[in-house]
DNA sequence: TGTACATCAGTGAACGCGCGTTCACTGATGTAC
DNA sequence: TGTACATCAGTGAACGCGCGTTCACTGATGTAC
């Protein structure tokens, strides 16, 4: 039978979360480096000694919510890069980018914001993830025919190509999502960045085609 | 003849700029949004409330930086996308970004970090810029033969692609300072991501002279 | 099943500190005559 | 050139406030017998 966990586990892993989530939603706002410990659990509704049960500090918190972040972003890549042929690939790479941002928004800017932000061990743990689904991605590619004669370095080369583009993508429908809600483009603004998106990663596809071609 | 500024004006734009140079030194291991004012005033050696001489806020200063950080990538850019052939043009393009990361760390990081940062005013200033950027290249690869036949979006698209590239390669050539004062690999880490970047760079050009072909 | 003790997530008071902002000021620089 | 007044970059004291961290605590949950 499956191990259930106590009271006291199960009631300190939802202060856990709360923790989280009212961090990710206070940093719609505002980056790692300036979040404060008593802001987070004045959110949450618990003494801000609370933290400590939980976390060291917030940059602690930070590390927490990569993983997280980068945990829902994984089954995401894996679709992504799953066999098709390459102009559906693309088509349904880029409507499961606008539906991952849609569906987790507050992971995709904290991960956009905190790649190259303040706080240096959070930077490193997205770092080290990226690289992980670098990886990942290369291995997929590397079961295509078109990657016949390609060598590791180029793979891998490739494969980051592609992660960059998503975030950019990411970023892209993230920023026209935030547009929509002052300006009342929504459609038009999403349907500018799909174009745009698809292009790109169809380029870069045609370069694949032809690279040492 | 010239005009020259007075005396009090010299002063002030002297101190101005010792603000703007401060800020930029500590947002070395933080984002804008956690500045602070007396911080960066201290560091300059001038009471708090000098600061508001100059500036309305951390924010405002945060849009000025962005201002002089892109002033000085202009002619980078420029320099970037300059006729040349296509395979002198890249090895030129990285060489560049390598020595402007060299010359300027502090801006670089702070494009970086800012871009998808905490600071709504500041972000939108990048953004604008960027956009001026991609503008300005596209106008050059206009000029080349190989964009015979191609409309004006997707020469746009193009030049955002390599504007996102050079930003891309900036970041990495900054990594591999950062560890490379850690880590004594620095030459060996930087011929590693001029490697990479290059071939990524190719990929790209290979996938527009075959676009639509 | 019941009892006695241990654990530990969350509390609440207290601390010293640096923050952003206000205000009236000073004194060097600028300007009018 | 000299004088009298205006401007304004930078000062320094003062303010109320929220911060991170410490500490001894409480009381529900867990465990041993």
């Amino acid at each position: 039978m499956s191990h259930t966990l106590g009271i006291r586990q199960a009631q300190k892993q939802k202060t856990r979360q709360a923790l989280l989530d009212a961090a990710l939603g206070l940093l719609e706002e505002q980056s790692l480096s300036s979040l404060g410990l008593r802001e987070v659990t004045r959110a949450v509704g618990v003494a801000p000694t609370a933290f400590y049960r939980h976390f060291r500090s917030t940059e602690d918190l930070g590390v927490a919510l990569v993983e997280e972040a980068l945990g829902s972003l994984h089954p995401m890549i894996r679709q992504t890069v799953a066999p098709a042929d390459s102009g559906q690939r693309i088509t349904r790479a880029v409507e499961l980018i606008a539906h991952h941002v849609d569906t987790y928004p507050a992971h995709v800017r904290f991960i956009a914001r905190e790649r190259h932000g303040g706080v240096q061990p959070v930077r490193q743990a997205i770092r080290e993830q990226l690289a992980r689904f670098a990886e990942e991605v290369k291995a997929e590619l590397a079961k295509d025919p078109e990657s016949d004669g390609w060598n590791d370095e180029d793979l891998l080369m490739l494969a980051h190509l592609y992660v960059d583009q998503m975030l950019i993508t990411a970023s892209l429908f993230m920023e026209a999502m935030e547009a929509a809600e002052t300006t009342e483009f929504s459609g038009e603004e999403r349907e500018r960045v799909t174009q745009l998106a698809t292009r790109q990663m169809r380029l870069i596809s045609v370069g694949r085609r032809h690279w040492l071609g």
